[in-house]
DNA sequence: CCAAAAGTTCTTGCATACAAGAATGCAAAT
DNA sequence: ATTTGCATTCTTGTATGCAAGAACTTTTGG
C-alpha cells in the first residue's frame, strides 16, 4: 500500500497550538508569522497605522524575508494590512465598509448554520455547547475578555460542526476578522454581559429545536455590531480610515 | 498633498485583462501565475491528478520558483491543488464534500444577495442585467459554453453590485471554484439550456421586485448541481477523489 | 525468495542577493 | 515664494542557492 504525506498547510497548522516556537513543532515559518500577525491585528495589539516593513518583521521573528513576505501578502489580500510603495506594510485602519461586508457575510452564513444546528445537532454536541457557555459565564465572572473571545470563537465554530458544515467555519473566520476589531472597541464600552445573553438565547433556541427562534437570536446577535458602529466610530476616530495622521518627518 | 500608491494586489489585478503578458501590464508574476493556474484548473483544462512541480511550472511560465511557490501556496489553501512530499504539486481531484460545502456557502450568500438585488436594484442596473442575459442567449445560440460561463460569472457578480455588496463577490468566487469544475462536467451532459432558463427566472423575479420569488429561483438554480452530482460522479469517476490511479513507474 | 535497512534522489521550505520603482528632498528656475 | 525636475534612498518583487525530509531503490541478511 502506497501512501504519501499530504502537506496541506491549513489542516496541518490547525492541529497545532499557537504561541509555540515553530522550530519545535515544525510549524512552517510563513504560517507562524501569518498567525501571529493576524492575531495581533485582530486583537488590536497592533493598532491601525502601525508601520512594519518586511525586513523589520523578519528580524523581529528571527526568520528571513521570504516567509514574512508570504504572510504579508495574505494579510494584504484579506485587507488587514495595506502595502504602500516605499512605506512598507502598515496595519490597515478599520473600514466601516469592510465591517459592514463582514457582517453581511457572517449573517448569511451563520443564519444558515444555526438553522442547520438546530435541526441536526445530536445530544453530545448539545452537551459540548453547554460546556462552552459555562466557560463564557466563568469568563464573565472573572472579567477575562480574552478568554471570553476564545470561548466565543469556540462556540461559533462548534455551531458549524453541529450543522455538519465544519469547513464553513474557515470562511466565517476570514470574514470575521474585520468585525473582531470593531468588537474589541465595542467591548470597552458595553462589556460582555450583552454578548453572553445573546449566546444563551441562541443556545436555548437550538436546544429547544426551534430553528426559527435560533435564527432570530443569531440575527439579533450579529446586528448588534452594526448598531454600535456609530458610537465606536465617534469614540475612536483614530482607528478608522483616514483618521490617523500619516507620520512624516517635520520639515 | 501627500499621496501613496496602494499596492492592493487584488484590486490592482482585477482591473487588468487576463491573458496579457504580465511584463507589459506589470501584473506581478505571482498573481499572473496564480490566475493562470486557477483558471486552467477551474475549466478542467488541467485535469485532476495532473502533476506539476514548482520547478517545472517556473520553467513553463518563464519565471523563478518564488512567484510560482506563492501561487501554489494559495491554490493549496483553496484546495485546488495538493502538495505531496517528494511528488510535488498535483491538481486536486473533485471532492464531493468540497463541492457540497461550496454550494452551501454560495446558497447562503447568494440568497441574501438576490434578495438585496430585488429590493434595491436601480433601473440602469436592471438594464445591464438584461444585456447580460442577452449575451447568454447569444452564447446558447452559438453553442459557445466558454462565453456562456463568462456571462454567467458576469451575471452573478452584477447581482452583488445591484445588492450594494460588490465586495461579497470575491467571497463567492472563492467558494465557487469547487462547484465550477463539477459544473463543467454537468454541462457536458445536460447542456446550457437549463442554466439559461434558471437565469431568466431569477432576472424576471428581480425585475418584478418579487424578492421571495427571486430567492426561490436562485435556490433552485444552485440546487441543480447537487442533484447532478451522483450522475456526474458515476460518469466521470476518474475526476473524483481516489478515482485516479497514482502514476507509478512499472516495477 | 522475502524482509528490512540504508543510501539515493527529488521536492519543498527558507535564506540571501539583486533589480526595479516610487516617494522624498534638494536645487534651480520662473 | 512656488513649482518643476532630478538624484537619492528605501521598499517591495524576483532570482538563485542551500538544507531538510520523505519516497524510492538497492543491498544485505535471514
Amino acid at each position: 500500500m502506497l501512501r504519501w504525506t499530504l502537506l496541506d498547510l491549513r489542516d496541518r497548522a490547525e492541529l497545532r497550538d499557537r504561541f509555540v516556537p515553530y522550530a519545535i513543532q515544525r510549524l512552517p515559518a510563513a504560517e507562524f508569522v501569518y498567525r501571529q500577525l493576524r492575531q495581533r491585528i485582530a486583537s488590536l495589539e497592533l493598532e491601525p497605522g502601525t508601520p512594519a516593513g518586511e525586513q523589520t518583521l523578519a528580524e523581529q521573528f528571527g526568520v528571513s524575508r521570504t516567509p514574512v513576505r508570504e504572510a504579508c501578502a495574505r494579510l494584504a489580500r484579506e485587507g488587514l494590512v495595506d502595502i504602500y510603495a516605499r512605506r512598507g506594510v502598515i496595519v490597515a485602519p478599520l473600514r466601516e465598509r469592510a465591517v459592514s461586508n463582514a457582517r453581511f457575510v457572517r449573517e448569511a452564513l451563520e443564519l444558515a448554520i444555526v438553522r442547520g444546528a438546530a435541526e441536526r445537532a445530536d445530544e453530545s454536541g448539545l452537551f459540548a455547547l453547554d460546556q462552552i457557555i459555562d466557560e463564557q459565564r466563568w469568563s464573565l465572572k472573572r472579567n477575562d475578555p480574552e478568554r471570553f473571545f476564545e470561548a466565543d470563537e469556540k462556540m461559533h465554530r462548534h455551531l458549524c460542526i453541529l450543522a455538519g458544515r465544519e469547513e464553513v467555519w474557515f470562511v466565517i473566520v476570514d470574514a470575521k476578522v474585520h468585525m473582531d476589531r470593531a468588537r474589541r472597541l465595542s467591548l470597552r464600552e458595553q462589556g460582555i454581559k450583552k454578548l453572553l445573553a445573546d449566546h444563551e438565547a441562541i443556545v436555548d433556541a437550538i436546544k429547544s429545536r426551534d430553528a426559527d427562534r435560533a435564527v432570530d437570536a443569531m440575527r439579533q446577535h450579529l446586528l448588534d455590531i452594526d448598531l454600535q458602529m456609530d458610537q465606536i466610530k465617534a469614540r475612536y476616530p483614530a482607528y478608522f480610515e483616514a483618521g490617523f495622521a500619516v507620520s512624516r518627518k517635520a520639515g
